[in-house]
DNA sequence: GGTGTTCTGTACCGGACGGTAAATATATCG
DNA sequence: CGATATATTTACCGTCCGGTACAGAACACC
């Protein structure tokens, strides 16, 4: 066991409050008072666990990563194209429809447009997307050469299609749309893929 | 004329400038020294001819709904079905691609997560969303009565879709999405109109 | 040319922000 | 039992926030 005065709080249930916090309220919406009473810690414990606001930020970042938005690289190992985008989208529906969940998307809202003090988190998220949209390409391109996506389509094409509806979800979530109109709306998009 | 010493600054443009600002900022991200540096006039200038951050703001919505996104309401004017939602979604490329524009839609990413004192400002955005999405669900069922779209076809599920596209086409665009990828999401994304 | 009315400029308000210094409490190690 | 190391607590820092009081400047009216 290390040494000194052990923690008095759980840093895991810790981040989870915070990660609450953040997807309400967004990076620059939160305030430190929020997070502390949220994660019933007090301030110097915050800096002295996570760094500062924007390092916890990350921090919540990767644990909604492999939490709430794991589905994404579940969806990236189903056996066709098809059931990848199909995956994609209703696990988009189930995240951002969850009532268990604040609503919406943390990596889509938590800092789209802000002040000068946030673009450093605010580009943080736009290169997570862009990442993501780009493993999507990568899987559609494999799906090509192994055939289950037709030789005309293009990967690119498709991987920005689905990657803006799971955006647009998002932003649905947050303006009151049900799981059922959004499971609607993905199946719709469906329709889309190429045959 | 009226009585007084006469305002020294343009209105007009000085809402025009204010726009610029939320835009790229947000409501939350933007600061009065902001505005007023912009507006190039001080801040009891601005407190006097438009109430305050918040007033301003409502303001600045409705020059944007009546310039950039007059798109709208021209687009709902046109003949048929198809052609309403093709030229909602170029008219949506269009708008958030435009680089004599801040990039993204005000409306989208001016309020999507708050903080507390943004929340009615965020109340405004979601009931002007839901606004526009029922308007375009009376125009399709309009083109439905009208017989221009399938009698099978969904207007609520349709006018979803779309303004979920246009919405995601917004996040995409804010993401640093290029117009003419984002036109070829458009183009997708009509691929899923009914015949 | 005074007078009333409105706008501009400066300087300021209380409060909230993110972040931290310093003292105290609680553990392990010798 | 010290001695050492880490965590918590309280109290505070400078800065910026949105909003405004007040005095002076520029006009219309009589």
């Amino acid at each position: 066991m290390a040494v000194g005065r052990p923690r008095g709080f759980d840093t895991d249930q810790a981040l989870e409050r915070a990660l609450k916090v953040f997807w309400r309220k967004g990076y620059e919406g939160t305030t430190l008072p929020d997070l502390t009473e949220a994660m019933d810690i007090n301030r110097p414990s915050l800096y002295a666990a996570f760094g500062n606001k924007e390092a916890l930020f990350r921090k919540v970042l990767d644990r909604y990563a492999d939490g709430p938005a794991a589905y994404v690289r579940e969806a990236l190992e189903e056996p066709t194209a098809r059931r990848v985008a199909e995956r994609l989208l209703l696990g988009a529906v189930d995240l951002v429809t969850n009532p268990r969940h604040p609503g919406g998307c943390l990596a889509v809202h938590g800092a789209l447009a802000c002040g000068d003090e946030a673009q450093s988190i605010r580009r943080e998220l736009i290169a997570r997307r862009v990442k993501r949209e780009a493993a999507l390409r990568q899987r559609f391109q494999r799906a090509k050469s192994e055939g289950d996506l037709s030789a005309s389509a293009s990967p690119a094409d498709l991987a920005r299609y689905i990657t803006t509806i799971v955006q647009g979800l998002a932003v649905q979530a947050a303006s009151g749309a049900s799981r059922n109109e959004l499971q609607r709306v993905a199946k719709t998009a469906l329709r889309a893929w190429p045959k």
